[in-house]
DNA sequence: CGAGCCATCTTGACGCCGCTTAAATGGTAT
DNA sequence: ATACCATTTAAGCGGCGTCAAGATGGCTCG
């Protein structure tokens, strides 16, 4: 009942690498199942992504993963969490080298989309497993901190004397509507617009040009 | 190379059901297959969707479904299609009932996102074939009119002198945001919100109230 | 420096899956 | 009644996730 193992908790955690040196056998197995992991994602697609082909390309038994990996979620889970990792990083600076309010908007919501635009099969795998994560512990650090700082990009850009909950709805409606015109975005009934606007950058800044949260109150 | 079957091509069409009288065997499978799917997406959720699952479930051979659906992904279409009707029903109730503008614009995003909650494994399971309907070609009716109906709802929002582009910027802008609303308002971050102001209604109201495409030029 | 520990990795196996091929079945039309 | 042919079944292939048991080899401690 207790969160323990089934077994005797050993000294090293069991799915976490060596921390310094290089582990046993190997040299890191877990390390190159990830990267095998991504290489076969942008090759193949995520469908593609079993612990047999991740094993195989990593060069390694089928069965080796699970000394890694408690099964095949928790592989995807890694992965996933790199482009979390990676798409917090470009969010994080788009964030930083923009002015608050609407440029802000614009800037961070371009940075967001358009990591999904530039990697479609990574940030599909996020999508999927965001939902689990979502029910995860808050110490996956790039998970957490990105609603965050969308709740910074909308908040800070209504009117100081509006309420918190107002800043929270905004930061709602702003996420929402970032991980909608990712999805979107990569329609192919996008490519007319896209064509006509110049892109896939002045698409999206068109597009997010609508969003404007500078005035409004939560209830009408 | 042409597009007929391998074989020679029969009198009736090889996966339509035999659109009057009843079929020969069991009585349309295809029919029972469908509603086996539903039953067991709602029962064990997408995951359990496999076509063996659903031939258990209605009662025939694992190799039945295969004169039905020509691969697992067909019958996948198959269930989502009839999810896309019932959502296509919903939003198209919501449209009439409702005045243009701001408050048409709620109604129908409240229709939108309270039916990706009400059935969140159906919606998940349309959500993840959306991307490929987008490229079927637009003989499938419920899938086509759903973004024509949100551009009606977003572009009549617009004042009469915007642009055509306006209009459809506009539409492609709700129309993420009503997805992305759809896919957050399921996570367990937003229960405090919902618990806060009062229900998933008056949640998804607030959010959907800080959306104004009122007046705003697409290139500013 | 040697012995043993124990995490790591392999081998082999089980059940479920998608999908194919060939044979059986049974409405329907002649 | 009979022959046709869509429909369904039976059997089988390779791939998958996962588990149990054994082999391997780096690390630690005597």
């Amino acid at each position: 009942m207790s969160d323990d193992a089934p077994h005797a908790p050993p000294q090293t955690p069991p799915d976490l690498k060596a921390a310094d040196g290089r582990p046993y056998h190997h040299g890191d197995l877990r390390r190159a199942l990830v990267d095998a992991g991504r290489r076969l994602l942008e090759r193949e697609g995520s469908a593609a992504l079993s612990l047999r082909a991740v094993a195989r390309e990593a060069g390694v038994s089928a069965a080796a993963p699970y000394h890694h990996f408690k099964d095949r979620a928790a592989l995807l889970y890694a992965v996933a969490h790199e482009g979390n990792v990676a798409l917090n990083e470009m969010v994080h600076t788009a964030f930083e080298n923009s002015e608050p309010g609407q440029a802000r908007i614009v800037k961070v919501g371009m940075a967001y989309v358009g990591f999904a635009l530039a990697n479609p099969a990574l940030y599909d795998l996020m999508f999927e497993t965001t939902r689990m994560y979502d029910s995860l512990p808050d110490s996956l650090e790039a998970e957490g901190q990105l609603p965050r700082l969308l709740a910074a990009t909308f908040g800070a850009s209504l009117p100081a004397r509006r309420s918190d909950l107002d800043r929270h709805l905004a930061a709602i409606a702003g996420w929402a509507m970032f991980r909608g015109l990712a999805e979107v975005a990569q329609f192919r009934t996008m490519e007319p617009f896209k064509a006509l606007l110049g892109g896939d950058k002045d698409f999206l800044e068109a597009v997010l040009g609508r969003l404007d949260f500078s005035d409004k109150p939560a209830k009408p």
